[in-house]
DNA sequence: CACCCTATTTTGTTATCACAAGTCCAGGCC
DNA sequence: GGCCTGGACTTGTGATAACAAAATAGGGTG
């Protein structure tokens, strides 16, 4: 069983807790693009009643995270090409516009912190630590978001990010996209730090254009037909 | 007591007409930002019980229309002037981007319909049904950004809406913001007609300009401190 | 051997109940 | 008279149980 308490101390109620542990589920690819979620097995994992567990799968198809199915069950949607064609097309428009803000606003301080965050996310890919190289990656991306000061946006590229957590698996076996020093972050830490927006844009939609290409390259081994 | 089958036959679980039933008392102005949430108030106008009218409300907090206030109850969000600039920005980027699109795709059958969308709003405004103005302004909105073919960018630019639809009651007096020959929605169906995708997107973002500034003029009497 | 019908099991839905936390009001104490 | 305290009431939470619908398995039949 998993200990809801450890994984998220600051969540309120047992409902919220549940849906943020969904939350990151969905974003470390537990579940694949097509799979069903049953309510009693999530419950007994997490140790609790249907209620809860119930309203997190709720919130999720809400947030367009989860799909109602038939009425009665839910699954995680599965993702055509063109999907993840426009889902990236709005997040180079969305993520572009954050950078090129960003760049305004982002202090010293900013732009060390996403170094860092860039660092460890290059160490992971060269050990293979497929998982935590996704994971730093997210927060890099987010971390770009949040520094434009625009928290509707920010919550509208989240949102975009949790849809795509069951793709991202297909990434973590994907090592050798970029050598480290050519990695389009580079360029986005530049602009940020040069104050240079236009550079920032251009980078974080060079490195989204590159995510689309390769998932959409790796599409048919990521969507699940009928299997879970 | 409210009918819910009635307003939403197509739904399937109480649960789910209870949220669609909320979301449309959203759209509708019924609860004015800052207003908290009754659980049990709820539940008994659409006669069930609270579990329904709590997912319902749940659903919404994870959409960003609600916003738990206390670990404990859900209120309207307030809005800050800022964050109506920042939510108009994103809504001139996301539908200017959206009307361009439909410009390419639209047919002739499509703009006859936005045309006869825009007289029945020019009609209700020249009548003074503010309600039913702004509905048909909403459905004007949602019909372009359907007709650009991004399924995705829809549903985001419809949760923008949902997030507004409090503050929206502040239009319903407005009835003089252009005169019926001059409204911008004539320029974007003129840009669908015509093919020309640059004078749609810029036509529509005027008019979420002008919206923007006459929401913000009317912000404090909007926004309700401890009322509800 | 394949197919269909039925019984059983699985799975999601929702009302109810026990509970906890917060709010409000009144009465008494300082 | 103001403030503190206690109790009733309000309000949200979550487990449970009864229910309904769908999936599955098994047996019988063509």
């Amino acid at each position: 069983m998993v200990d809801l308490e450890a994984q998220a101390p600051t969540a309120e109620s047992v409902a919220g807790r549940a849906h943020q542990w969904l939350r990151r589920e969905l974003m470390r690819s537990r579940f694949r693009p097509g799979e069903k979620l049953k309510l009693r097995q999530l419950a007994e994992e997490l140790g609790v009643s249907l209620t809860p567990v119930r309203e997190a799968i709720a919130r999720l198809v809400s947030e367009n995270a989860l799909e109602q199915l038939d009425h009665r069950s839910a699954r995680v949607p599965p993702f055509s090409e063109e999907r993840v064609r426009e889902v990236c097309e709005l997040r180079m428009e969305l993520e572009g516009k954050a950078a090129e803000r960003a760049a305004e606003r982002a202090t010293p301080a900013d732009v060390a912190r996403l170094a860092a965050i860039q660092a460890r996310m290059t160490e992971a890919r060269l050990a293979g630590r497929g998982l935590e190289m996704t994971q730093e990656n997210e927060r890099f991306h987010m971390t770009v978001c949040a520094l434009a000061g625009m928290p509707v946006l920010l919550q509208i590229v989240e949102n975009l990010w949790l849809r795509c957590g069951p793709l991202n698996f297909a990434l973590q076996s994907m090592r050798f996209l970029h050598r480290p020093e050519e990695h389009p972050h580079n360029d986005v830490i530049r602009g940020l730090a040069a104050g240079d927006g236009a550079l920032a844009r251009l980078a974080i939609q060079r490195d989204i254009a590159v995510y689309s290409d390769a998932i959409r390259r790796r599409l048919p081994a990521v969507n699940v037909s009928a299997s879970g």
